[in-house]
Formats: C-alpha cells, structure tokens, sequence
DNA sequence: TATATTTGACCAGT
DNA sequence: ACTGGTCAAATATA
C-alpha cells in the first residue's frame, strides 16, 4: 500500500536527517563545558537512529511477507513489479490468494498485549478507548476463557486500508483486568486520539464515542468488554508478544495511564514534534514515573507513536514474552494507545538522571 | 441512508 | 477434529 511505503520512506529519511541532526547537535557539545550525560545521550541517539534507519532498509524481506489488504495494495519496500498483476487472478484464486494472506498474517504480524485494569465504581464505563477508532468484526468464545474475545479491526481499514487490529479479552482471574493484543500497526491518517476525557469533536473517533453513548444507554449491557471505557484510575501493562524475531530482546513495559486531559501541549514535557523526532525511541521504560497525576508525560499522536510498527520487526522481542509488573496508577486521567510504545524503545539506554528539562538540548 | 454490531459460517493451522 | 481468526449477511441505530 502507499501510505505504508510512504511511512517507510519517510522514517528512514526523518532516522537519516535526525542522525545528521543530532551528530551537529554533538558537534556543538563538543566543548569541556558540556556534560558527558549530554554527549553520551547524543552518541546513543546517533546511533540509534541508524541503527532504526538501516533496519528499514533491511526490511524488504518482511515487508514483503505482510498481508495484502483485501482492499487496496501493498507495496512493499522491493519491488513486485516482474510479479503477474492481480488482475489476471481469477476472482475466486484472488480471493483464496487473499485468504491465505489473511492466515499468514497471524503469523507474521507483529503483536502485543496491554493488560488493562479497569476499576470499577469510577462510575466510566463502557468500551475501551484507546484512541482509535475500532470497529468490531467478530467475537468467539475461547476455549478456557470464561469471557468472549472480541475482535477489533481499524474503522479505516477500507477507507484506508490499515490494517491494524485488536483483540480484547477479560481476564477470568481478575474480571477488571482486559487484555488487549494489537496487532499491525496503524498506517490509517487517523486525527490525535480522542481523549476519553476531553474529546475533540474533530476527532475521527467521534463515531466511536457515540456507540459508546449507545452501550452505556443499555439497561443490562452484556458483562463483557464493552462495558468499560474509562480507566479512572487504572494501570496497563504491555507485554510485547511480537513472533517475527529473534535478533534482539526488546523490553516489554509497564506504565501508567496518562492521560490527553490536557491539549495544551506546552504543558507537556514531551512535545508531538519530540515525538515526530522519535525522542520515545531513546527513553528507558525506567523513565517512564507512575507519579503523572498532573503533567501530561505522553501527549502524542497514535498516529506517530505507531509509526514505528512494523518497521521494526527485526528488533522486536523473541517469542518468549518478557512480562513486566503492573504498576498501580493513581492517575486522573486516561490514555494513549501505548501499545505503540514498545516498538519505539529500543534498546538504548542512558542516564535517567538526564536533564531533559534542559531547554537548550532540544533546542 | 450510512455506519456500526451481531453472529453463524468458513478457513487455516495444529 | 478442534480451535482461533475472519468474513459477510442480517440487524440495529442515529
């Protein structure tokens, strides 16, 4: 697909200039007056972004093995170009061929699990919003589960033809607990995420928000998912389940819910045009303080947290899942679609005690 | 009328 | 044969 081929494009040449960037950046550091946090950070975001830069080139291979929308193309990074056109597949083989895809993708995808904990008695419910907007395609009873799973595709999947998905399930043991698998990345041009709190009425999830309206009308809503929306004062854990790889273990996370409550983003630390930078792709998840009553720490776009999907499936955590702890989290406000986060920590670690307060280092 | 959800059927993997 | 994931027709809602 296009937009999927253009996001590559456009990230390798944002890793490429922001190496050059920051590589000026440490030039001027180079003085005895700087610290050496400063430019050990700056060494490690270099390298970080080439490392980020030369893993897309180095994704052909898996680009190439993603699904095939039912809807539109993909064109991966290498060429399909000597490949016989899809119009000379009979529409029956297109459709076995896009069958076959489908499957094949459950493989391939890269995936991961937040477990969200959602309190009861925040008198918030009704369904989960993560800031994108989802539209259910199916649900099944799973074996051993006690609750249905019910399956999430993008509500821009046709429209245009992303192809991220999700799946919830509740938890048996812990009936406040749902975890959710996403899966694929977001390649949809979806507004910021409607935050739960403060809803933007630009936002294209505004459709969402009115079927939730219509879940919390029903009188006797069915005990599943749906019933929860707003996580008052919740946690979410975030295992990276990711099957593609096996190069490098990439850390799963926990972290609390923050929330978009506040749209003044000069009162957030982290900037979306930060976040454009890929500055999260250096953060240790020990950065990342539960204790965010009141600042915004991550007030991004989905949209650009999530462009690093795919992308990075050679450094995305073998099958083993690394499980970490559920933070508790007395936060007022609700959250972002984190999930995204995994695949924009790398494994790049620096000094928590790094003063990014410091205005003249992003300057 | 458009868009979302529901739900049984279908398919591939094991 | 069983299971999980997806499709698509039917249905619901604004």
């Amino acid at each position: 697909m296009e937009l999927s081929m253009e996001w590559e494009h456009k990230t390798l040449i944002s890793e490429l200039t922001q190496g050059k960037e920051l590589a000026k950046q440490l030039s001027n550091h180079l003085n005895p007056s700087s610290s050496l946090e400063a430019h050990q950070f700056l060494v490690d975001k270099i390298l970080s972004s080439y490392e980020k830069a030369l893993s897309l080139l180095n994704l052909g291979a898996l680009v190439a093995d993603q699904p095939k929308p039912t809807i539109g193309t993909v064109e991966p990074l290498h060429s399909f170009a000597n490949s016989s056109p899809r119009s000379e597949v009979s529409d029956q083989d297109c459709k076995e061929e896009c069958n076959k895809d489908v499957y094949k993708k459950r493989k391939i995808q890269r995936r991961w699990t937040e477990q969200v904990k959602v309190c009861s008695g925040t008198g918030l419910e009704g369904p989960l919003d993560d800031g994108y907007s989802w539209r259910k395609y199916g649900q099944k009873d799973i074996l051993g589960a006690n609750f249905p799973r019910g399956y999430y595709r993008c509500t821009h999947r046709h429209s245009q033809g992303c192809l991220a998905t999700k799946q919830v399930q509740r938890s048996d043991e812990d009936h406040s607990i749902f975890e959710v698998t996403y899966r694929g990345r977001h390649t949809c041009n979806q507004a910021s995420p409607s935050p739960v709190a403060s809803p933007s009425p630009k936002n294209d999830c505004s459709k969402q928000s009115k079927y939730h309206r219509k879940q919390q009308r029903q009188e006797n809503p069915k005990p599943t998912e749906e019933m929860f929306v707003n996580f008052g004062s919740d946690f979410v854990q975030v295992k990276n389940e990711d099957l593609g790889s096996k190069d490098e273990i990439f850390p799963s996370f926990s972290f609390p819910f923050t929330s978009f409550g506040n749209e003044n983003e000069e009162n957030n630390i982290f900037t979306e045009s930060m976040m454009e930078n890929n500055f999260l792709g250096s953060f240790s998840p020990t950065f990342i303080s539960p204790a965010t009553s009141e600042s915004n720490y991550f007030s991004m776009s989905p949209c650009h947290m999530n462009s690093f999907g795919i992308g990075y499936q050679n450094v995305q955590t073998p099958e083993s899942e690394l499980t970490t702890e559920i933070l508790s989290a007395p936060t007022s406000v609700t959250n972002s679609p984190i999930g995204d986060f995994d695949i924009a920590i790398d494994n790049v670690d620096f000094d928590t005690t790094f003063p990014f307060d410091n205005p003249d280092f992003f300057a």
